[in-house]
DNA sequence: GAAAGAACTTACTCCCAGTAAGTTACTCGG
DNA sequence: CCGAGTAACTTACTGGGAGTAAGTTCTTTC
C-alpha cells in the first residue's frame, strides 16, 4: 500500500534508446508507406509515437535519415527473400523462376514495405505522380499494340501475358535510360538496342505459339 | 527628342499570355530539370522569368500544375519520336529495334527533358534518393552474377551485356510490381514468374553464344 | 482620352523542416 | 536513502517555401 508509484496511469513513459528508436521506425514505417514521402510530416510521426519532434531528430537526424533507416531495414528484408529463393535453386533455369517468385511474393505480402521501397515512397503525390503514370501508360499500350501486332491472327491471345509483356519492356527500358545517363552516356545507344532486341525477340517467340 | 519612351532600358517587361506562359514553361522545366521537383521553389522560376510567383499561380494553378505543364509537353515530343520511328519500320522486328533507338536516341539528346520526366523529376534529391538506387544496385548485382553463373565459362563474356541485361530485369520486375499492386494484385505471383521467365529465357540463349 | 480589362505586384498566411536551450526522470556510488 | 550525473525528453522558437487577397499599372478600344 506503500507503494509509491501505483495510482493511474502507471504507464512507462521514458524507455531506453534502443526500444524508442524501434518504435520511430515502425510508425515511421508505416506513414511513408500510407501517405508517401512529401506527405508525410515528422510532427505526424511525432505525435503517432507520442513523443516530441526534436527527439527523432535527435535518433535519426533529418527527414530524410528517418526514410533511410527504413528503407535499410526494408532493404534487407527483401534481399535476404530473394537471395535466399535463388540460392535454394537446383539449376539456373529454376533459380530465375524462384527469384521472380520471392520477389513478387514479398511485396504482396508486405504492400507497405513496397511503397516505401519504390513505388510511393519517394513520389511526389498527387496530380503529377498520375501524369507521370500517365506517360508510361501510353508507351506500354504502344509496346502492347507492337506485340499484338506480331501475333498469330488465328489464335486467342492472351491479354495478361501482353500486358505482362508490355509492362516488363517499358520498366527495363525506363531503368536503361537512368542507368546510361548516370553511366556518363554509355554504352552506346545502338549496343542497348541491340542487346535488349536480342534479348526479347526469342523471347515473344515463345509467346508466339 | 521629345519622344517620351526611348531614354533607357525600353524593354518590354508586358508580354501578352500565351507568350509569358512560354516563357514560364521553359524556365521550369530547365529548372525542375537540374534540381528535381523538390529542390525547385516557385521563387526561383519566377525570379528566373523575372516575374512575380502570384502570376504563375494565376497561369499554372499550383506547383504540380506547373510540373504537370512541364510533363505534358515532354510527354508529347518522346512519344511522337518513339511512335514515328515505330511506324516508319517495315517490319516488326526492325520496329522494335527502331523503337528502341528512338527512346534512347531522344533521352541522350534532351538530358533535362529526361530527368523531368523520369529520373529524378519527382525523387526527392540527396541521401534518400541515393539509398533507393543503392537498393537496385544490389539486386542488379545479384542478377548479374546469375547471368554470368550461366554463360559458358570458356568464352569471354560482354560484360556491358550482362550489365544491360541485368539492368533491364531489374526494372521490369520493379514496374510490373507496381503496375500489379495498382492493378488490385492479379495477375498471380506465378502467371508473373512464368511469362517473365518464357520471356526472358530464351533471350539469354542468344547472349550464351 | 476615358473605360475596361488584362498583366502584373506587394504583402501577407500557414505549414513544415530543423534547432537552441532547458527540464525531468532514471541510476548508481556512497 | 540521497545527491550527482547523465540519458530521455520538452517547450518554444527560426527560416523558408507554397499559396492567396487585394490591389496597381499598362494597353487596347471606342
Amino acid at each position: 500500500m506503500t507503494s509509491t508509484t501505483d495510482d493511474v496511469v502507471p504507464v512507462k513513459r521514458r524507455r531506453d534508446r534502443a526500444a524508442r528508436e524501434r518504435e520511430i521506425l515502425d510508425a515511421a514505417e508505416q506513414i511513408f508507406g500510407d501517405r508517401g514521402y512529401q506527405g508525410t510530416s515528422m510532427d505526424d510521426v511525432a505525435a503517432t509515437v507520442g513523443v516530441s519532434k526534436p527527439l527523432i531528430y535527435q535518433y535519426y537526424g533529418s527527414k530524410d535519415g528517418l526514410f533511410l533507416a527504413c528503407l535499410s531495414r526494408l532493404r534487407a528484408q527483401l534481399l535476404d527473400a530473394v537471395s535466399d529463393a535463388v540460392l535454394a535453386a537446383p539449376d539456373p533455369e529454376q533459380a530465375m523462376y524462384a527469384g521472380f517468385v520471392a520477389w513478387f511474393a514479398f511485396l504482396d505480402e508486405h504492400p507497405r514495405a513496397w511503397s516505401v521501397l519504390v513505388d510511393e515512397g519517394m513520389l511526389a503525390a498527387g496530380p503529377a505522380a498520375q501524369a507521370a503514370d500517365e506517360v508510361r501508360d501510353e508507351f506500354v499500350d504502344l509496346i502492347a499494340m507492337m506485340v499484338r501486332l506480331n501475333l498469330p491472327a488465328d489464335r486467342p491471345h492472351d491479354e495478361d501475358e501482353i500486358q505482362i509483356v508490355a509492362q516488363s519492356v517499358s520498366g527495363a527500358t525506363e531503368r536503361l535510360a537512368v542507368w546510361r545517363t548516370r553511366n556518363g552516356g554509355t554504352p552506346s545507344v545502338e549496343k542497348l538496342a541491340t542487346t535488349l532486341q536480342e534479348l526479347l525477340w526469342r523471347g515473344l517467340d515463345s509467346l508466339r505459339g
